[in-house]
DNA sequence: TTGGACTTGTGAATTTCTTCACAAGTTATC
DNA sequence: GATAACTTGTGAAGAAATTCACAAGTCCAA
């Protein structure tokens, strides 16, 4: 298959986000050009992201709610349910545990884990924080798909080479920091202060 | 000024996180070689992107640590402090509010505001939440430069006209919906859901 | 002062992403 | 069944971002 950029799979998220609004109100067919006003883009953006993965609308008509949001659940790989960790227990690794919107979507938080021997034992939303050296005896039992790493910026690198080499195959990265990896492992960064720095770019020069 | 695409402010931030710790250790001067095998990127992409604000190189030596990553720090507008509110004292907010990365570089939490009487007048680190109906009153005398945005989903939209009649012209948001605002006002999303479902795909088509 | 080893800055080439524009298909109405 | 009003899917055009490639500048050692 070709490859897909970024910045369509994320406007596919964007799509299914939509859709299943509409999908809740019971609305049940939906044109290219009304999905592209709410998402802030065009019409032949959204055409042209769907072909890639082939033709769900019907021509005069346009898609069908239904239809289309469950294709697109197929393409994002949002039908089966994905195993995450998050480690690292502090605000915002306990933010996230606590955070009920993921399992919605089919992230099931299976378990959490810390290197600090206080925290270790306690418990976050029902889930025992468990130690860190734990993780690659337990992943080979219950091999988890998505880690999810909530530890300090000093911490991150040699926590993401002990959670690839566990077998874990997909990084979400809270710490401000870059990551070296395999190319074998997908990584994807959330990094809050490189987002306020955009703004006050953009204000600065706006 | 030519226009500044987003990635290329992405990747001055990387910079600059860089050029600090290369600050720390005492480093002198660096490449765009080097600084392009940490950020991921390649020396021509670093050459690329600072050419649109100038040269600030010598040929044959590389960069000044400490000029360029004060050059960054002024096209960035991080020179100045930044006064940010924080909307919605929940899970992640309180988070946020707690986290003082963000002071460190420039970004100072000076108040949090929420809607719910019962979190009204208690403190998260050290600051009072305050109601949100007194941020429009608020905000003229003391007038923030960005609002973060940690409400649910569906109050997203109306805390954001909110913020935009207040006159804030930043807003970075946590809820996972899209926003509408004016402009010329700067909106960013940090949307943990889409980064999942990129994680999902690429673990599905790769 | 010459030569060799580096490294920047930048037009030009290339690749990637977005928008245009229209043939082809659908539905509704008379 | 003819016509009008829509809307999709997609090559082709256009715009934007990235990479190439090299002249020009710097440093150092002999
Ligand atoms: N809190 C925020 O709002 C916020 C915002 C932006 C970025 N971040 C980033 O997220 C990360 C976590 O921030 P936080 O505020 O939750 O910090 P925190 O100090 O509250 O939590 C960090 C947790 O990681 C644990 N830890 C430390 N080293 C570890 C290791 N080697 N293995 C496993 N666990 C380890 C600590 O015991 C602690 O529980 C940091 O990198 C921070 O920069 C946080
Ligand atoms: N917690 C997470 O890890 C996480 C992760 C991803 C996204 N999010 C998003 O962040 C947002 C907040 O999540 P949370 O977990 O902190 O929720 P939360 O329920 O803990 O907090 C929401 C807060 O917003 C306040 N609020 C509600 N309506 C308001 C209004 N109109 N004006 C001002 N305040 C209002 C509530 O009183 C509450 O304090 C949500 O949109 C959520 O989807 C959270």
């Amino acid at each position: 298959m070709k490859r897909i950029a970024d910045s369509t799979v994320r406007r596919l998220s964007i799509y299914l986000r939509f859709l299943e609004d509409f999908e809740k109100r019971g609305i049940a067919t939906i044109s290219s050009d009304e999905l592209a006003a709410r998402g802030g883009t065009t019409s032949a953006q959204v055409r042209k992201d769907l072909s890639f993965f082939g033709s769900f609308g019907k021509r005069g008509l346009g898609y069908s709610v239904a239809e289309l949001s469950a294709r697109l659940r197929q393409i994002l790989g949002l039908e089966r349910e994905w195993q995450v960790v998050i480690i690292g227990a502090g605000k915002i690794g306990a933010a996230l545990a606590q955070y009920h919107g993921f399992a919605q979507r089919g992230f099931r938080i299976v378990a959490v884990y810390d290197s600090d021997p206080a925290k270790v034992g306690r418990s976050v939303d029902g889930l025992v924080i468990r130690s860190l050296d734990s993780l690659p005896e337990e992943a080979k039992r219950h091999p988890p798909d998505i880690a999810v790493l909530a530890v300090p910026a000093t911490a991150a690198q040699e926590v993401a080479d002990m959670v690839v080499k566990s077998g874990i195959r997909a990084i979400l990265n809270f710490a401000p920091q870059q990551l070296q990896v395999p190319e074998t492992v997908a990584v994807k960064a959330v990094n809050m202060a490189m987002e306020l720095e955009g703004l006050s770019f953009a204000l600065t020069n706006g």
